[in-house]
RNA sequence: GGUCCUGUGGCCGAGUGGCUAGGCAGAGCUCUGCAAAAGCUUCCACACCAGUUCGAAUCUGGUCGGGACCUCCA
């Protein structure tokens, strides 16, 4: 079996061979920390981070490369426009720098809630200015930029002369085609310090009021939005590098700027591998700002939007990101989340029993559902390298889950399924559910908590073997109600479960 | 307007031309003091119209609907 990934750029499935044999390198483009991450957010970091997780356990040694866009524009409400007036005390200024901390720290937070592996470089804009530089100096002694009253500007149209002919021209990513998108634009004409309308900045003149500026060849300024990438990637993970990842709605321009900036530059086209994950859409339509449709990660966790009729666990929105294909929109609701949530439970749970089955050696004596199991199993892989689908390995998953809860029960006999299968069930779930789809459940477990329970349950016990059922009731409805549920098992134990 | 994607049962979603994905919700049954949990069974589907084909949710054309990008955007 081998990998196969959708590559954005030739619009199809490719086996996914490294640039060097055994090393990969990825990046994806990360937040911009002007704000907090929304749920939208979520969907790229979790779907990468199945695919730095996958490359992982294929033993690839691994370079995953996700910045931090912490230059630009920084306002926080109230405080940016203090700024300009009041020049009294350093602390009455807006600090960007604070900005950025408070939000990469928040998005630090998310990224842990939703058990995402740190990326092995997470480099910031603002640490590689001079990286930046050089880069655009290259680009402008190339004679693919120009300079304009202090702002250094991408020359669109003399890069698609030249890169046409050497079948890359400008728009080669998004399908574009950059004639075409001169007609559709030809009525707003350039009247600013562009040559053309399709020509990018790689380098802007800061105003006098624009606190974030740095010196540079062409004076005081910032730089673009999309150098910061090329320049990083190419420092981190080479002139080219396997995968690069990001949301689709950046394929144009970011992507395509970043394809032109490097191939200028390096001389090489920079990603081998382009991936992109669709959107995650609220009632159909994509949650951005500019819609008004944001929820913010925080008011997921803790249920306070008014769309949300309860808090989710960051764990229910992982699980339900990873039950839809990347490259497929998702549509947020109330009851798709709870959908998930229940689902989570119950596969985790499954989980759970499925590690408690002690495995000794013994026959199947269903043969046919033992292969059939067998054969589920065996699919996690084909689907996951079949770019990822994460759908279909869960839906193997649940299809399963019934035999290991009527084996639990006892409502299907232990060795109905071959003690071969089982143990092949235990290492393949925990692989699968925990390293490579990273789900995790952390139940609130302390000693003194299950003292306590066990103490009830025992209580229960008395008063229903007395028949003394208001009272056994009592303690089973308000422990529900606490949000502790009791489980009556076949064998008339009692266990139970966090709700 | 240009480019591209999409339309699956109450909801979310997989779907490689033939073999009912899966989850949640609903119904019935088993278990239970009653429940819950669990198991078993079950209802509900491929926007519409034509075409290709022995056979189409899956391919082609058209109609209608939804969306993304074209400006910062995950």
């Amino acid at each position: 079996m081998s990998l196969k990934i959708y590559n954005s750029l030739t619009r199809q499935k490719e086996e996914f061979i490294p640039l060097n044999k055994g090393y990969a390198g990825m990046y994806v483009c990360g937040p911009t920390v002007s704000g907090e991450s929304h749920l939208g957010h979520a969907r790229p970091y979790i779907t990468f981070d199945i695919v730095y997780r996958y490359l992982l356990h294929l033993g690839y040694k691994v370079r995953y490369v996700r910045n931090i866009t912490d230059a630009g524009h920084f306002e926080e409400e109230g405080r940016a426009a203090e700024d300009k007036i009041s020049n009294k005390a350093i602390l009455e200024k807006l600090e960007p720098m604070e900005l950025v901390q408070k939000y990469t720290n928040m998005f630090h937070w998310a990224m842990k809630q939703f058990n995402n592996i740190e990326p092995s470089i997470e480099p910031t804009a603002t640490g590689h200015i001079v990286e930046q530089i050089t880069m655009i100096e290259k680009i402008i002694a190339d004679g693919y930029a120009y300079v304009n009253n202090g702002s250094v500007y991408f020359d669109v149209h003399k890069y698609n002369e030249d890169f046409s002919k050497k079948g890359m021209p400008y728009g080669i990513l998004s399908g574009r085609n950059l004639e075409e998108q001169i007609e559709t634009t030809r009525e707003l004409d350039n009247q600013d310090e562009k040559r053309n309308k399709a020509d990018f900045a790689l380098w802007k003149n800061a105003p006098p009021e624009h606190i974030m500026r740095w010196k540079s060849p062409w004076g005081e300024g910032f730089p673009g939005w999309h150098i910061e990438c090329s320049a990083m990637a190419t420092k981190y993970l080479g002139a080219q590098f396997d995968i690069h990842g990001g949301g689709m709605d950046l394929q144009f321009p970011h992507h395509e700027c970043e394809i032109a900036q490097s191939n200028v530059c390096n001389h090489i086209a920079p990603v081998r591998y382009w991936m992109h994950n669709n959107m995650i859409t609220i009632n159909g339509r994509k949650m951005g700002k500019s819609y008004n449709n944001v929820i913010k990660l925080s008011e997921l966790f803790t249920g306070s939007h008014p769309m949300l009729e309860q808090a989710y666990h960051p764990m229910t929105i992982r699980f339900f990101i990873l039950q839809s294909h990347y490259r497929s929109t998702l549509d947020f609701g109330n009851e798709a989340l709870q959908a998930s949530e229940k689902a989570f439970k119950r596969l985790w749970e499954a989980y759970e029993n499925l590690l408690k089955i002690e495995v000794g050696n013994w026959q199947a004596t269903d043969a046919e559902l033992d292969e059939k199991i067998n054969k589920q199993i065996t699919e996690f892989t084909t689907f996951i390298e079949d770019d990822f689908s994460t759908a279909k390995v869960l839906a193997n998953m649940f299809e399963i889950v019934p035999v290991i809860n009527g084996i639990k029960n006892k409502q299907v006999a232990l060795n109905t399924i071959s003690s071969n299968t089982i143990t092949l069930m235990q290492q393949q779930f925990k692989l699968y559910i925990e390293n490579i789809l990273g789900l995790q459940y952390e139940e609130e477990n302390s000693e003194k908590l299950s003292g306590i329970l066990q103490l009830l349950v025992d209580i229960r016990k008395q008063a229903k073997a007395q028949k003394d059922f208001v009272t056994s009731d009592t303690i089973r409805n308000e422990l529900l109600r606490l949000g502790v549920q009791l489980k009556d098992e076949k064998d008339g134990t009692v266990t139970w479960s966090f709700v």
